[in-house]
DNA sequence: ATTTCTGCAAATGCTTTGCATTGCA
DNA sequence: TGCAATGCAAAGCATTTGCAGAAAT
């Protein structure tokens, strides 16, 4: 087992606070932040970090695979580092991305899935990602008083 | 079985031209383009269509239920009038978006498996969406001309 | 006649880029 | 020391908004 300090020198990048300090934001959150949202929460700790260089080191972890990127249709993009397989789910009243761990994306994670694919479309495939949508509970529960009410 | 005529004036929306030619191209692709791709499409044929238009003619049409919203990962959003269930592969060389009819997403879409995510999370679940990602065909065979190559 | 939509242009907001300075190795 | 990363500010895009004129019902 490599700490993430060797896997980045391993590929010869560079170990510097910001990242560690990102990557340990997204290691104790499970709640899929997106860029802006990890900056927020870096702020207090580390006054001078800037938003680029957020930007920077997501695209960094992810293309090193210590964190995987999801894409739940709001225009941005959220970051997970559970990168075991898992599906997601986002309420479309707000916002929220929360795991879902039911249903077995090992299932569809499996090579077999992936040659029955790539026998239809011809494609290489490497990953997959399962989302569902829906609203979520406090969502439900709270009373509606938008102008849109009943 | 509705027009798409009767569909939208049953929602007191009105029936114009420009909304009529941006479903019109695409109910005929199975390219899932984003806003940008319709309206070069439409150009020709709409030389006065704005932008905006389309814009606001995919969020319409998306509500009304006439077609999907797909959210492969680029950041932005792409559309398909094909709104029977199935699956997408992104290819994450050329960026194309293709259907994959193999998986079997009715499976997925049933409501059993609604109710077991239910079940884990709360959520009131109305909607799954399955992506695989890869490389293409055509991306596969590409002899390697880039700055890359080994 | 009324209401809604369109097209334009401006505004907004998110993400990337360039570059001087700083910091890791 | 040398190379890479950071932080800042500007630039670049994508998307939204406001509104006057046009079109649909």
């Amino acid at each position: 087992m490599r700490t993430i300090e060797e896997i980045l020198r391993a590929k010869k990048i560079k170990v510097t606070p910001q990242r560690m300090a990102v990557y340990s934001i997204l290691k104790k959150t499970d709640t899929h932040p997106n860029v802006e949202m990890i900056y927020q929460r870096l702020k207090p700790d580390y006054p001078a970090m800037s938003l680029a260089t957020v930007y920077k080191t997501v695209d960094i972890l992810k293309k090193v695979g210590l964190i995987q990127e999801l894409s739940v249709g709001e225009g941005g993009l959220r970051y997970d580092a559970n990168i075991k397989p898992h599906s997601h789910i986002y309420c479309e009243v707000c916002g929220k991305v929360d795991d879902v761990e039911q249903y077995p994306l090992d299932e569809l994670q499996n090579h077999f899935l992936f040659e029955k694919v790539k026998k239809e479309t011809g494609y290489d495939v490497t990953l997959v990602q399962l989302y569902f949508f829906g609203k979520c509970p406090q969502c439900s529960m709270q009373k509606k008083t938008t102008a849109y009410e009943a």
